[in-house]
DNA sequence: TCAAAAGTGTTCTTATTACACCCATGG
DNA sequence: CCATGGGTGTAATAAGAACACTTTTGA
């Protein structure tokens, strides 16, 4: 084989950073591995790219092998490429992080051979390859996003209380934040749309449900328009490994 | 071949978008490409990655061949992938930026090969494969990173006046920013040493010439911290062509 | 009637914006 | 002496942060 063509010698993958949000916690959908390399290690979803699939492509399908979801918010990060982080091959892998609404979810036959599940992101050990050093980027990137976009709701159901929407908002900066400012600032948006519904079957005063104003928030992003939100001083982080 | 050496029939390469700023304007440095495809369009330099080479590696390659600068911010963007963005193959390619200081730029043997040449932002035109794409996408990166990080002291020279650093920032910001509350804010920062020096040989009265405190900025990155800037309202913006 | 979470306004502090004139130099 | 860009402060406004009690429900 002639030096050009050790150039086709490598592959590429993407790996997908499955994030969710249950139980006041910030989660990641892992698989646990059933073959070598890295057989019975945790590992971040991912496979190789097919020779006629885009980069996005791949990710979603990795994503809907697993979740059966689609339509799903999908952002690359970044790619990996270290010389030995594949101890088989040559292999470039290009980073995502996906959005999903737990309760969509539902185990299906693939994820359940490869034995998936939901990973709080305080709880993830050492992954496989250099799955941990991924999940930190993808998470990084996560955490400025939902400073700057309102991606924040691609993680709860349809409808849901500003308690939950403010527990989210918490989870995913590590921090506290002050009930009645981030109240005041969210509805000062105007991209939550008051349902006029309540709780049911809560055993305290029941929460206003909202719903995510999807359409007003496309018009103003047209009109070039900027998300923010910021923290106060309160809770402690909950780091995650190296 | 089989199905699964079709994985390995396939490349990547890292193309680098090769900031400077000069006589007041952002500029980027397109190389005259001198063989199909695309020959005698302007292009991105760039370049497949070997196969012992790390991705950063590469990228830090392909500026030093150019440029014989080493030692230079870099920063990866994200990957490119669109089954045909190639025309004679499969190429994933990895997008970086870099930033350097123009007047340390000598055109090298390799640049004048190549035809090097700095363009103003405003002034690019079609460039060849989706290196358009991949150049709105490094700038729009740099737009953001010049708002949160002190990297616009890699543009400039070791020693500079707050004009020129105000101009820069205009230039990649787009915008107009208010002379007496630039200074203010930047100077409040406490990343700038005051030298004692001033410029010589202008027909006007004499800036002072200031140097970013590097290890100043270091400390207060170990610390946490943030760097920020907000526009004021003036003049307007010089698109990008898509 | 108790526990649990929902809901709600005001004050203080800090950051941002707008804005105009005198100064030092070279030609 | 004039053209050119350098340099400076203050007042008004807006945004953010701190903070505590009443309400509604189910058990």
């Amino acid at each position: 084989m002639t030096e050009f063509n050790n150039f086709f010698k490598s592959a590429f993958s993407v790996d997908n950073v499955i994030f969710g949000f249950d139980e006041g916690d910030l989660k990641v959908l892992l698989i646990n591995r059933g073959a070598e390399p890295y057989k019975g290690m945790w590992a971040l979803p991912g496979d190789l790219v097919y020779p006629n699939e885009d980069l996005d492509s791949a990710a979603g399908r990795v994503l809907e092998e697993l979740t059966g979801l689609r339509d799903v918010y999908l952002e690359q990060v970044n790619a990996f490429g270290a010389v030995n982080r594949h101890p088989l091959g040559r292999v470039i892998t290009v980073a995502y992080y996906s959005l999903i609404k737990i309760s969509n979810y539902v185990v299906t036959p693939a994820s359940f051979a490869q034995q998936a599940k939901w990973h709080s992101l305080g709880e993830v050990n050492t992954l496989a390859f250099d799955h941990n050093e991924i999940l930190n980027a993808c998470y990084q990137r996560l955490k400025q996003r939902v400073r700057t976009r309102p991606v924040g709701f691609e993680l709860l159901p349809p409808k849901f209380t500003l308690t939950e929407l403010q527990h989210l908002y918490e989870a995913i900066l590590e921090t506290g934040l002050d009930k009645r400012n981030f109240r005041k600032k969210i509805l000062s948006m105007n991209l939550l749309v008051d349902l006029d519904e309540t709780q049911e079957g809560v055993a305290h005063r029941p929460a206003k449900l909202y719903q995510f104003a999807q359409e007003r928030y496309e018009k103003l992003v047209r009109e070039g328009f900027s998300f923010e939100l910021k923290e106060s001083k309160r809770k402690p982080s909950s780091p995650l490994p190296a």
